[in-house]
DNA sequence: CGGGATCCGCACGGATACTG
DNA sequence: CAGTATCCGTGCGGATCCCG
């Protein structure tokens, strides 16, 4: 038992130490389906309203836009700008930092481009072996 | 109703557009929890026995290492040998294209380690202000 | 040792309705 | 227009048991 007790030590503290990694917490920031995609869009068309957002963006729904969004605010990677009219306008926008990791994420796309043509023909190959 | 079932066909179509994008495909396969973990043991302790990266990644379960590294094998990233000693003897180890990803991925770990203050600093003052 | 098969909880995301 | 609040289904991942 003792043993047992210990190995749960062991990845409660692995655990504790995943939370504190930077790298884990980007990751887990952009494996949310919608962070790499607003941060493509206002990278592109610079700032945007949510409604243009939401448009862009088709088959988001809004409460994920809007959780998205604000995570992303949170983080300082956006910017939120209300402006008083009537009805409200907010404007979205990249930070220098959401700005940067755009260029980060443009990385990953570049390998995608890259590779996933072989990455397609493994996975075929290898359905083919199993079937 | 025309115009919520042309929106819906919108939806449809921006989700099969998704699904193509090889960028997508790439980030839901990082996003899987332990997908990097395993590229970055494999990338530093060369090849390894099943055992050993269970231990390493301390805190996944048996399913789930298991889950990744079949995935990654039929995506063409790592391979996996089974040595028929008694009993049986499995080595995982990087494809270069595997280690291609990692370097990839190393980028983002940049990314993170350069930048995740700022963005605990940029967390910190918005909680603060929404409290 | 290196898994496969199964059951199960719960958290994540979608749909809907309402508001300033 | 730009959200908030609520309900709800399901799918991902953990735990457990078993096998060659």
């Amino acid at each position: 038992m003792t043993a047992a007790q210990r190995r749960e030590q062991e990845k409660v503290t692995y655990d504790a130490f995943l939370r504190e990694c930077p790298s884990r917490q980007l990751l887990d920031r952009l494996s949310d389906k919608w962070v790499a995609l607003v941060l493509a869009a206002l990278a592109e068309g610079g700032s945007m309203r949510y409604s243009e957002l939401a448009r862009r963006l088709a088959g988001v729904s809004q409460k994920m836009l809007t959780q998205t969004l604000r995570a992303l605010e949170r983080d300082g990677l956006v910017t939120r700008t209300v402006t008083p009219t009537v009805p409200v306008t907010v404007e979205y926008d990249l930070t220098p930092l959401g700005a940067s990791l755009h260029a980060v994420v443009r990385h990953l796309k570049g390998w995608a481009e890259a590779h996933m043509d072989d990455v397609r023909t493994a996975r075929e190959e290898y359905d083919a072996r199993s079937a």
